[in-house]
DNA sequence: GTCAAAATAT
DNA sequence: TATATTTTGA
């Protein structure tokens, strides 16, 4: 069961209309079994911002090249600690240089750094480590500690990528991909992880595009119903029927495998995503907002209106399911006959009391207005067709209420 | 080559 | 402690 909560009843007379169908709230059956809460997609309500404020999936190689571009000219064995070789030792680190990989992060247990210059030696080079593995020695190094840890940096990402690309994602095997990337300090083992991670990752990337791309094609219908309508802003009040909200939490841009920038801030949902794409890897920490807004129509830090103490309450959102309810409700009559049929006996009932196109797309546009209220129960909304056609064929005239 | 558990890092 | 990443071994 939803809890529902009061909604004050304005008396300003430009809100009536907008507050008058709050206040009809008993004539709704808002009780909710387990089965219908069962049904709720709660995969929508993480989907509430629409395809604009989607982050770029893309992998954009010029954004990646950019990003590492600076300075890298100047880099050199001696600031190699500085910019990204951590080596375990002098070796591994003239050997990094001699491949050009000034790119990959190799450090060791003990965190031993390598400096250009500094004496410290170390019993195998990153170019001897797959030997070293084969030869039983596997992960282990001679002193029985576990292999040098490979730090996938956004550079050596790249060129994995490149790689990846370059041979088909299908088709990219640990041995091609190493051939393509043409760094010898990483064995077959360290591609293949990596690849399966990159695997995994763009799974599940593309599932949730799919999800997108379904939550967008829906949105589509939405608008292809309300085409036209001629908007009437809060012609309902924004309901106090919600689902409980997730957890505070701004919205994280989609992380991207191929991405090297750095996370940006968190955002709210309905913001556009900053630039440069979010990507990975690697990812700091991401900074929680202190009190990020959820709704976004409602400031933070003002109480959100429909939810203080009153004696009206909110209506739902008019979806689907909805309907039925909606048709029963007080504020739809039959239609009279026509005057031609009943000129002499009806009473006259004003042009405006009839089911209009506008008054129904008022309704969808409602729905348009506040797009991420009544998908998460997963229904489907009526297209204003199916609307119309049922307003039509039950007789059923929306009228204003008398009171509140 | 792939997968999943273990180990490790954050 | 939880989660993400990497290593390891089947």
């Amino acid at each position: 069961m939803l809890a529902v909560s009061s909604l004050p009843c304005t008396t300003d007379e430009s809100r009536q209309v907008e507050a008058q169908p709050s206040c009809f709230m008993d004539d709704f059956d808002f009780t909710i079994d387990g089965d219908l809460l069962d049904d709720i997609d709660f995969s929508d309500i993480f989907q509430k911002f629409d395809d604009e404020s989607l982050p770029d999936l893309e992998v954009d190689p010029a954004d990646i090249l950019a990003e590492f571009s600076v300075d890298r000219e100047e880099t050199t064995l001696v600031d190699c600690y500085e910019e990204t070789i951590l080596v375990t030792n002098e070796e591994s680190c003239n050997k990094a240089n001699e491949n050009n990989v000034d790119l990959i992060d190799i450090v060791k247990d003990d965190d031993v750094a390598c400096h250009a210059g500094d004496d410290k030696s170390s019993s195998s080079s990153s170019g001897e480590a797959e030997s070293k593995q084969k030869s039983g020695g596997a992960a282990k190094s001679s002193q029985g500690k576990k292999k040098a840890k490979v730090d996938w940096t956004p550079e050596l990402h790249r060129r994995f990528v490149q790689a990846v690309e370059q041979l088909g994602v299908d088709k990219a095997v640990p041995s091609r991909i190493l051939e393509l990337m043409g760094i010898d300090s990483l064995t077959r083992h360290n591609i293949a992880s990596h690849l399966q991670k990159y695997r995994s990752h763009r799974k599940h990337l593309l599932a949730r595009e799919a999800e997108a791309t379904n939550w967008s094609q829906r949105r589509q219908i939405y608008a292809a119903a309300g085409c036209g309508a001629k908007r009437v802003i809060n012609t309902w009040f924004p309901p106090t029927v919600v689902f409980p909200p997730p957890p505070m939490q701004p919205y994280r841009p989609l992380h991207v495998w191929g991405h090297p920038s750095v996370d940006p801030p968190m955002v709210p949902m309905w913001q556009a995503p900053q630039s440069p794409t979010p990507t990975w890897p690697p990812h700091p920490p991401i900074p929680q907002a202190a009190n990020p807004p959820f709704w976004p129509h409602y400031p933070r830090g003002q109480p959100h209106a429909v939810t203080q103490g009153s004696p009206c309450v909110a209506v739902p959102r008019f979806h689907a399911p909805m309907v039925p309810s909606v048709m029963a409700h007080p504020m739809y009559r039959p239609i009279p006959p026509p005057a031609s049929a009943s000129k002499s006996t009806s009473p006259q009932v004003p042009d405006s009391a009839h089911p209009s196109k506008d008054s129904i797309d008022a309704v969808i546009g409602d729905v348009l207005d506040k797009p991420w209220l009544p998908l998460p129960l997963g229904l489907k909304a009526p297209s204003t067709e199916s609307v119309m056609v049922e307003l039509q064929r039950q007789g059923i005239s929306k009228v204003p209420p008398s009171n509140c």
